[in-house]
Formats: structure tokens, C-alpha cells, sequence
DNA sequence: CCTTGAACCTGCGGGC
DNA sequence: TGCCCGCAGGTTCAAG
């Protein structure tokens, strides 16, 4: 489930159930996701107060009244939720954080891609899966002469290079094609080839899809402190992404399906150059 | 350095 | 109905 706007939503809730609460307890329901659970996880969060939460490219970060920092990545299929206290663990129930008041957060992930980890309030830049993230797309050191100074002398599809997240974080599978279509430019174009125009428009294009999203999925934040988890994700409107077939909505051409480093790109021939 | 492909894991839908 | 295959929103790692 989880790209940019769905982690942005998924903080924008907790922060406001969160920050001030205590974590009284911690219940850790396997060993492990991604990585191992850190030692001691449980007893270094349990009875402290949560002071902010914040997000990094699709990291969560959860700082504690002593400074420590809890991380949180949903992977491809976590979702966080809110629901009664004591309520019987459902498959794929990981983490129970209680916070007091009758509620706990459960962190549910199917396929196990998430991760949880520990690190300081003044570390946590340094940390091994943090150190090398690129710039946030929705801050201003993400602009046109940035994106088209990273395009350079770079032989790999604009696609690809949208994606790597050591360029520019948070840019997942889906808006990564979203924001081609919507900056009229080929998933397939070589970031080299990009004009300092293309990349202005790109910039924009890519802004636009991430806070149309994030707009998208703040109008349902109260269901996500629903018991069901969701947080709008697939009522958002997709221009081309799972669209394969069908006619663009620009210019009426069949959008296309292909295959990018073993992952899908949905684009319309006709109107993407 | 850059790029690609496989790997991690579960669930779902389609085809037979 | 059941089995097998391919596919899924992310990220890391090894190999070329």
C-alpha cells in the first residue's frame, strides 16, 4: 500500500493520536520483519511519552521523551491502525503498541517487507537505511536545476532514475508513471536527454501528484482510525498506472504496459515523448 | 561507478 | 474445486 502520500497520511494520524500519549506497553508477536526486532525493543519504548513524529523519504520516525527514535518502514504491504485495546490479534499483527485510553496501534504487514528499528534523535541521519537517501521531492531543494543536474550524463530511464531513491526519495512505482504522464514525457526517455524545461515540468508534475495524493488520502484520515486500516489509497484517481488498455484521458490512445527492471510502467505512447 | 536481476514473503486472480 | 503461474504499492544485495 504504502507510497509517499499514504506514509505522509499514515503520519499526519499518528501524530495526532500519538504525540503527548504514552506508550504503556509493547507486544512483539514475531521475531523479526524485514530485519530483526533490536534488542530490548519493547523495554526501551514501553512507559515513554511520545514527543513528535516525523517522515523521511517512506520512513517513520517516532521520537521518545529520552531521545530515542523509533523507526517504522511498511514495506510494500504494512499498514498501521488504530483499534480497541485487547482486541484478538488478526493475522499478520506484528507489533501492539497500547497507548492508554482503551486503543493500541497495530502494525500489520502480510508480506513482511516492513521493518522496525531503534536509533537516537541525534543519530538517526546516520543510520545505515537513512544515510544514503536522496532529496525529498515536496521541499524546495527539490527543484528543476536539481532534478536536471541528477539527469546528467545518466544513460538509465527517466523511470528508473525517478526511482532511485538515492536520488529522490519517495517516488514509488506508481507515481513515478503518474508523473510522466501528467509532465507528457516517456518513461523510456534517457534522464540524460532531458531538456532543463522537461525537468522544470517534471518537478512540477511530480509536486502535483504527491499533494493531490496526500490531499486525497487527508480527507480520509478518519478512517484511519477506523478499525478496517484503510486510508483511501485506492479510492485516489490514476491517470495511466493499472490502466492498460484503456483510452488516455488526454488524447484517447491505449495506455501501454511494459516492463522497467522487472517492474510495471504504465504510459500513453501518443501523448508521452 | 552504473545497471540489472534476484531475493525477501504472502495473497490474490486467472487459466486450465 | 484445486493447482500452478504470474503479479503486487519497496528495498537491498550481488553480479556483470
Amino acid at each position: 500500500m504504502p507510497e509517499l502520500p499514504e506514509v505522509e497520511t499514515v503520519c499526519r494520524g499518528l501524530s495526532g493520536m500519538m504525540e503527548g500519549q504514552r506508550i504503556t506497553h509493547v507486544t512483539l508477536r514475531r521475531p523479526d520483519l524485514r530485519i530483526p526486532f533490536p534488542q530490548g525493543f519493547a523495554a526501551q519504548v514501553a512507559g515513554k511519552k511520545v514527543m513528535a513524529i516525523q517522515r523521511r523519504a517512506k520512513y517513520i520516525l517516532i521520537t521518545l521523551e529520552d531521545g530515542i527514535v523509533i523507526l517504522l518502514h511498511l514495506g510494500m504491504s504494512g499498514r498501521i491502525f488504530l483499534r480497541d485495546a485487547g482486541t484478538k490479534p488478526q493475522k499478520h499483527d506484528h507489533v501492539i503498541f497500547d497507548v492508554g485510553q482503551g486503543k493500541e496501534i497495530v502494525f500489520n504487514d502480510p508480506r513482511r517487507f516492513g521493518l522496525v528499528d531503534l536509533t537516537r534523535q541525534d543519530a538517526w541521519q546516520t543510520h545505515p537505511l537513512l544515510k544514503n537517501l536522496g532529496l525529498e521531492p515536496l521541499e524546495n531543494s527539490f527543484n528543476g536545476a536539481a532534478l536536471y543536474a541528477l539527469t546528467r550524463k545518466r544513460k538509465t530511464p527517466i523511470k528508473l532514475l525517478l526511482m532511485n531513491a538515492s536520488l529522490i526519495v519517495g517516488v514509488g512505482n506508481i507515481y513515478a508513471s503518474e508523473s510522466l504522464f501528467r509532465a507528457g514525457i516517456s518513461p523510456l526517455r534517457h534522464a540524460g536527454k532531458l531538456t532543463q524545461k522537461e525537468a522544470d515540468g517534471l518537478v512540477v508534475s511530480i509536486k502535483q501528484v504527491l499533494q493531490d495524493a496526500i490531499k486525497a488520502g487527508g480527507s480520509s484520515l478518519k478512517d484511519f482510525v477506523a478499525a478496517d486500516g484503510e486510508t483511501g489509497y485506492f479510492q485516489h484517481h490514476f491517470s495511466v498506472y493499472g490502466k492498460e488498455g484503456q483510452p488516455c484521458e488526454r488524447c484517447k490512445h491505449p495506455i501501454k504496459q511494459i516492463k522497467q527492471s522487472g517492474r510495471s510502467t504504465f504510459y500513453c505512447p501518443s501523448c508521452q515523448k
